[in-house]
DNA sequence: TCGATCTTGTAATGATCAGTCAAGAATGGC
DNA sequence: GCCATTCTTGACTGATCATTACAAGATCGA
């Protein structure tokens, strides 16, 4: 029954981030991630280290994919365009039937894990979508989509609070239809093109 | 040392308040609670019954001193002025030294699962201040200060939403300044008077 | 003054926690 | 085909958790 590993890492780490994402840190016991991977104990120390190093390994597993994927729509042309559909494709991706609920990222930093080292990686994490939204705000005032002279550090922080804003609301219990209310809302704070 | 209570009620709930808000429901242990308090934990369970029980009481002393503040702005008969008082005494409340980080609501809107109570708790009064926000935009409709057909439900729900991204961006290290423009933004999508 | 009642501190309980370790089993290199 | 390596398994450890039981002390009504 041994020998080779028997598992695959990515699998196992979807497993985990599902556990940690609905449990949240520290309700998660090793016992629920040896039920939700299917691995032994042994085996998950053997493979990521201690609770707090797989925990890291489901932060960085997360964000590059659930994480990263609303963001690709920063790259559209149309900065105002680009934001907008940021902001469903997060509130889509919540109402995802199945998915723990809210933002894996969001609910951790609400209930600190107590270790300094996942705390630095959730805020590095958050800043980098700040720092995502700025540039692409900085890009809509070189191409005149937005006024010069805007604060475009405020607007990143609104639109990044928006969406931590939305997350919580939805672990609240907030259906799709009041996160796109939400939405059509937040919208209109976006300065009008001259 | 015994016969009469040693300790004043609300004494007791502010300084377990300020445990459960720094640390959370689940990484507050009895024992965390008896230094804060300075009860043993006889006294504890004896006063309040268990830990759960007390958390309640807690959600409750919070929302009525700290939580209900920033609510009172919303008085003012200049409904835009008295939204914008509202988010800025929140933003100024976190900002208070020694106070710990967020919002406790926020905070724990997701935490003990389980508790069914607790969560149902949160949930009503999480649901109280939006329902503050739109009788106030629906009194701005009747007195013209808001364009008649606005959806104040989506105004409100999203006025709410800003506050918890507050709370998520002041917990995760965000300052005063960086909250303060986070309103002023916030401020451009609250409809123009007619 | 005395007993009933309440508060309080401490000890103990059973459960669960994260983490460790020795031993068995299967593989790949030789 | 044998051996060293790697992985898995399951039992074990010590700590900590929430909660209860209990004894001792203090207060109050009668």
């Amino acid at each position: 029954m041994a020998g080779t590993r028997h598992f695959d890492t990515d699998d196992v780490l979807t497993k985990a981030t599902q556990a940690f994402w609905r449990d949240g840190y520290e309700a998660t016991s090793i016992h629920t991630l040896e039920a939700a991977t299917g691995l032994g104990r042994g085996s998950l120390y053997n493979a990521f280290g201690d609770k707090a190093a797989l925990f890291l390994a489901v932060l960085d597993h997360y964000a590059k994919t659930v994480g990263a994927a609303p963001l690709v729509h920063l790259a559209n042309p149309d900065v105002r365009a680009g934001l907008e559909a940021m902001l469903r494709a997060i509130a889509a991706r919540m109402d995802t039937p199945g998915r723990p609920r809210g933002c894996l990222l969001t609910n951790t930093c609400l209930a600190p894990a107590g270790q300094a080292q996942v705390e630095a990686r959730i805020a590095n994490l958050m800043g980098g979508m700040q720092a995502a939204l700025e540039a692409a705000f900085r890009r809509g005032v070189e191409t005149d989509q937005i006024p010069p002279g805007t604060d475009v550090t405020a607007l990143a922080r609104f639109y990044c609070a928006v969406a931590r804003g939305i997350g919580v609301s939805h672990k609240a219990g907030a259906n799709l239809e009041a996160l796109t209310s939400i939405i059509d809302v937040a919208m209109r704070a976006f300065p009008a093109a001259q």
